[in-house]
DNA sequence: TTTATTTTATTGCAAATGCAACAAGGGGTT
DNA sequence: AACCCCTTGTTGCATTTGCAATAAAATAAA
């Protein structure tokens, strides 16, 4: 069972980091480019629910948010009945370039995970659920 | 398929953390726990066949090498015949922390993938294989 | 053999990471 | 109300990370 552990460590490893030199040039490798994908799917989102939700440290994800502000990917507004939380919105720059992350994305999901049957596919699917669900 | 694709990153990241938490107070935290295991299943291994292994960065692999080598954990030999070569060694420290640690992954593999049936787990072990060969 | 290319180890440097801590608002209890 | 605990955002600081570059040995090509 440790083998297959290591096995999501490393495949994980690689589809991130090609992922994160594909988009370098554009100032979103360190994993902006997933912070800025899921910010654009879920606008309105707030710090520590966009931490939770990708299971990265808080603190970390903060000051990539951070970034992605600096460079104009997205924007912070407070929330209108809460006091404390700061909700995420992309910008115009972001949408227009969300496409074209999405696309890489499903690309690399594709090559690896479209090399399944269908069948495969979706027991793979039920698979890391059950055993998401244990951690 | 990106959703399978998110669910193997989430469920890495949750994985490794737990591990890096584990043994922070031995100092074997940022990965460190995960380089010692494989130098000690597998003595000899040289710097660049370590990182290739892991999918990870070739500096950053040598660098938390240096560090388990001055932590006494790993130490580091000149190759008989290739001059280039330094080979990697587990120390008797290493050695005898080494069970602790391969139980704690086989503890976390238990809990996650030991919730599926045997046929799942061999048919996980396949999928992953096959998707892995991709990248 | 000489030259070129690849492999392996290593360092410099700027940026990212993550633990610890803090501030301040929210929500619950008494 | 006053009190306490939890949540959310934020910063300080030492360490880690990773791109780029270098050196030197090995291998391939000429």
């Amino acid at each position: 069972m440790i083998d297959e552990l290591r096995q999501i460590g490393t495949f994980s490893r690689r589809a991130t980091a090609s992922a994160n030199h594909e988009f370098a040039s554009q100032g979103l490798n360190n994993n902006r480019f997933q912070y800025l994908l899921r910010i654009c799917e879920r606008p309105g989102l707030f710090f520590d629910a966009l931490a939770a939700d990708m299971a990265v440290d808080r603190t970390t994800s903060f000051r990539a948010v951070q970034k992605l502000i600096a460079e104009g990917y997205v924007e912070k507004r407070p929330d209108a009945v809460n006091k404390k939380v700061r909700r995420l919105f992309p910008t115009e720059k972001a949408t227009a370039l969300y496409p074209t992350i999405h696309q890489f994305e499903a690309g690399v999901a594709d090559r690896t995970i479209g090399s399944l049957t269908p069948g495969e596919q979706q027991l793979l699917a039920e698979l890391l659920t059950k055993i998401n669900a244990q951690l």
